[in-house]
DNA sequence: TTGACTTATGTCAACGTTGACATCGACAGG
DNA sequence: CCTGTCGATGTCAACGTTGACATAAGTCAA
């Protein structure tokens, strides 16, 4: 109970009679050490319960902290899940430590967030920026060598490099493809904010894919959800309009939890549908879910590998890395129109 | 381009024409300091961009970092995403910040994952045991006043806070709703390796479920899976046996996503079927699927509780905290047997 | 046998910060 | 006018570690 002081080098060496340089020496397989010196050493070690104090060392040899931190706007959302699993494969394998928070999509959460890492001299930022955060206040780091790295969507207000998905060229090919199964009347449940960039980018995919067919556009629409709740009351006035679309492209996963029980419910499995971002059990729906589904996996291994790049003293100008997705046909997506 | 050193105190203190002391009172808010000076030091820091170095404050001041450590054994898994959220919730009040890593199910990278933790001196340690880890070597860690909580599974080889779900509970709960639906032929298809605690704690609940209802044991109808495809080849496997099940237990959520899907490819729509873990969209499937829901979030919170209390002062013996489970009725656990 | 080299160890300062204590002027009360 | 108090600041050492350098004993070729 004696919450007793944690035992330092010092404390090892006058255990075995030797000095904190000959034990820091062991430790590190540093210089040369006999073997009986070592042996003793060890056993001290081990008796004391002696971890090294990985502040000081770092402290001592100016180096900054073998971690990367990664920032994430929701832990709950298994896409950032994923995400944060592939930033990881990647960093391990470099000995580095993934260090990860949420900013709860707060802009005050992820300042206090991000000065909380670079207090602690970490080796990298990756960062899934917040909604309306910008970024100006990095540009010191990244000018004294931290790699900063954002991921989903782009940084504001500061040049660094960002890897996303195909956002406009995805949602683009998943409108043609309802198009191209003869629907005209295609509406469009983005995310909330209409500002979020990836919204943006997908309703851009969305317009580029009417006017290629020469479809105008409705406002009417289009809606805006966050959450399942609102995207489900959203398609329902959409279904209850005067002129109701005869299929959905839904922007968000999000989103995709609130249209498909809501078309279920309103027994309206004629309705054509396809969804950004791919879900569990979309292929045992009936009809199955026509998906556009994103690789998260891959945009963190692409962000931590361009961290890495950097770390290695990549200089050159800041870059955006684009992850392709693909459209998975599953059945909801091929649905013709009534005629 | 010039990389160069990061500014200190007494880079700022200098260009002022002050102590170093002085600014770490304004940064501090410590004793007085003239309004005069305040704002000189102020700007010093902004227009050298001067962040404080934590490591070397923790060092001085002999103060662990101000920060939780949470080991879970899959970043992509998005149970223990949600789990990282509720103890961020509860941390994050506190003013303290939440570090994660993964250790990929692996011994030793659990082991040098831990180390790597306790090396930066966190405030408190939170892990999900890896399968087949045990974790006698934090006793000291534990002695010397960390809070060490186990989430999810128990500690082995060590007396420690744990918070796990109702998992025995559960289990029966759900096994007795598929037999008080008229069933005697369950199918238990639970999680691999067959040691693992959820997997034993379940199985459990499933016997006790039995043995209430006086129905015999039969270990024929008891298959392992950690990933969907063996589930699916697992419980097709169950169904084409000479006296196969009327309603199947499904340990967990991997499982799961593989028992669906193979009871629709192989049009056993009768099946009853009872799911360990809610899911997304497990109620737009037809039949909606009924699940005994966990709750991850709350598992994450009570175990973050836990660990505040014990960096509190609470000394009292290590307990373990269950979290309640609820079954939710969709349908597919409702299914009664063919006569 | 000596100087050059190697092996095994020790000493000391420094990393950036802050607690303890000192200093110095201003100002109030007796 | 002296003393005590307070406000504003400075000095110094220490946190735990390791790089640079020093030392001491042993080895070996000339």
């Amino acid at each position: 109970m004696a919450q007793s002081r944690r035992p330092t080098l010092a404390d090892v060496a006058s255990r075995v009679g030797v000095s904190a340089k000959t034990v820091s020496r062991v430790l590190n397989e540093d210089g040369p050490v006999s073997d009986a010196t070592r042996a003793k050493v060890l056993a001290a070690v081990d008796e004391l319960g002696f971890r090294p104090n990985l502040m000081a060392r770092n402290m001592r040899v100016g180096a900054r902290d073998s971690t990367v931190a990664l920032v994430v706007p929701e832990m709950g959302n298994p896409f950032f899940g994923t995400v944060a699993g592939g930033v990881e494969d990647v960093v391990r394998d470099r000995g580095l430590t993934l260090l990860m928070g949420s900013s709860a999509e707060d802009e005050q959460s992820e300042l206090s967030l991000i000065t909380a890492f670079l207090a602690r001299r970490i080796s990298g930022l990756l960062v899934v920026p917040a909604t309306g955060a910008h970024h100006r206040y990095l540009r010191r780091e990244r000018d004294g060598g931290l790699p900063v790295v954002f991921l989903d969507r782009p940084a504001a207000g500061l040049a660094a490099d960002a890897v996303v998905s195909e956002n406009e060229e995805g949602a683009r090919a998943g409108v043609a493809h309802l198009i191209a199964h003869g629907h005209r009347r295609v509406a469009f449940v983005g995310d909330r904010p209409a500002t979020l960039y990836t919204r943006k980018m997908r309703q851009r995919g969305y317009r580029a894919a009417l006017s290629a067919a020469g479809i105008p556009y409705d406002p009417t629409l289009v809606a805006s959800a966050h959450d399942p709740y609102t995207a489900g009351v959203a398609v329902r006035r959409l279904l209850d309009s005067p002129s109701p679309p005869t299929a959905v492209f839904c922007g968000n996963n999000f989103a995709s939890l609130g249209v498909v029980p809501a078309l279920a419910e309103a027994g309206r499995r004629d309705v054509a549908l396809v969804c950004f971002d791919d879900l569990p059990l979309a292929a045992v729906l009936e009809p199955g879910l026509t998906v556009v589904a994103q690789d998260p996996a891959a945009i963190g291994r692409a962000a931590a590998e361009r961290v890495l790049a950097r770390l290695g003293g990549d200089r050159s100008a800041a870059r955006t890395v684009m992850v392709p997705v693909r459209v998975i046909e599953r059945g909801s997506g091929e649905l013709a129109p009534p005629d």
